[in-house]
DNA sequence: ATACCAAGGCTATCTTTGAC
DNA sequence: GTCAAAGATAGCCTTGGTAT
């Protein structure tokens, strides 16, 4: 680190800081610990992690080796400073810098936010070296100058094996393809257009845009990129699909079939209804704790109830069985129920004393009765369409191609 | 019958965010 | 500083339809 910004640290880049943290951290409530589950343990340590992406996290971010060249937030000031002044508004931030930082200080924050930025897509390809597995199932490309094409080998019944290539690339909510070719060339031009494409995209959609403007930005970049590289878009076999986040209810996301760029109008419109219909409810970083700070859990079933719909629409107009279709929702449905019911009692155990005051139950969840307070915030929550209790809905009550409410009232309370 | 191809799903890995 | 969860990106496998 710069001793520029060492200063920055000590004086004014402390006192930014501490100001920008007021400003990230005005909706901050106490809250308590979760309940911590019997996993996957750490062999350094002994740490014990909940599945094997928490482990993985662990490694990362304790036992990382010291000669790393990736900066975390916790031990770079630049990223700190960097981070939390991405969080305040471009006002702001302007007014921050000048009035807290001198020329000098700015001059080194510039100079580090460059080198960090040209050099992290270097450190990244280090550090997915270094954690990839050495022995993956099927040997990846070589080089990185490949990466976005995936090889194939085909096993003919005559036993003849044949090689095959397909570029592919995310740009945005939209995941990309092309056809499959026999030369690596060939799919290494593919790669090229669809990485403009990327580019022009991601260039366009710094932070959020509104999802016609996503769709526009999309659209527009295809036709320049083709016209630019004078290449036929159909011709190369471009298809793409478009996804919207859904980890809260699925686990994974919800995603549009695949449409070839000769309909690209059907495909764009799938990625709009499913994304309206995602945007009912906050969109965005958040966990156990502030998962209902944004949403409450009816809103975020309504919202489901809507993703269902239009997901169902959408395949269903692709040609898919709906009966079919259901029954897939539903088994990835119950795959997070738990996780869902989880977090649920989470959040309840640290919202409880605020929300459930008016109820009266708030010394019931302190004592640990959080499962109570639950049920009970659930009801209070959701009192003007929401059953008031888990026994007054039963499995002889309901209905799900009735009642949609009495749908989600079972979903939630696990009656 | 065989070869080829597109599509969908699953999984791994990394980054970011936020609570404690 | 630690930990967990969501989001993003990418790679690979399986399946089923179509062309030869």
């Amino acid at each position: 680190m710069s001793a520029d910004l060492r200063g920055t640290e000590r004086t004014c880049g402390r006192e930014a800081m501490s100001l920008l943290t007021q400003e990230a951290s005005a909706r901050q409530r106490p809250s308590s610990r979760g309940v911590k589950r019997q996993g996957f343990r750490c062999g350094q340590c002994g740490f014990t992690g909940d599945s094997q992406l928490s482990l993985s996290m662990h490694i990362t971010q304790v036992h990382r080796p010291r000669n790393s060249q990736v900066s975390t937030r916790s031990r770079c000031v630049e990223a700190e400073l960097y981070r939390r002044l991405r969080l305040a508004s471009p006002e702001q931030r302007k007014e921050l810098i000048l009035r807290h930082f001198s020329q000098a200080q700015r001059e080194s924050l510039e100079k580090w936010i460059l080198a960090n930025n040209k050099g992290s897509r270097e450190t990244r390809k280090a550090y997915r070296r270094r954690l990839s597995k050495p022995c993956s199932k099927v040997r990846k490309l070589p080089s990185f100058r490949d990466a976005g094409i995936t090889k194939r080998r085909r096993r003919t019944a005559s036993g003849n094996t044949v090689v095959v290539y397909v570029a592919h690339a995310s740009a945005g909510p939209f995941r990309l393809w092309t056809k499959s070719v026999r030369d690596l060339r060939v799919a290494t031009r593919h790669r090229q257009l669809l990485q403009a494409i990327k580019q022009q995209v991601c260039a366009k959609t710094k932070g959020r845009l509104p999802v016609e403007q996503m769709t526009q930005v999309f659209a527009r970049a295809m036709q320049d990129v083709s016209a630019t590289a004078g290449q036929n878009l159909e011709e190369i076999g471009l298809s793409f699909a478009s996804a919207v986040p859904a980890k809260y209810w699925i686990g994974k996301e919800l995603h549009t079939p695949r449409f070839p760029v000769q309909r690209m109008a059907a495909g764009l419109e799938a990625f709009q209804a499913l994304s309206r219909a995602r945007d009912q409810v906050y969109r965005g970083r958040m966990n156990r704790y502030s998962l209902y700070m944004y949403s409450s859990p009816m809103k975020m079933e309504a919202a489901w109830v809507k993703l269902r719909q239009e997901y169902l629409r959408i395949w269903s107009e692709a040609g898919w069985d709906q009966q079919d279709l259901l029954a897939r929702l539903e088994s990835w449905e119950a795959r997070r129920i738990s996780t869902r019911r989880t977090a649920l009692l989470a959040s309840t155990r640290r919202n409880a004393a605020g929300c459930l005051r008016h109820v009266n139950v708030k010394d019931e969840v302190q004592s640990g009765e959080a499962e109570v307070g639950c049920d009970r915030l659930l009801s209070t929550w959701g009192r003007t369409w929401f059953c008031a209790s888990r026994q007054m809905i039963s499995r002889q009550m309901i209905s799900r191609t009735s009642c949609t409410e009495s749908y989600q009232c079972r979903r939630l309370c696990g009656c």
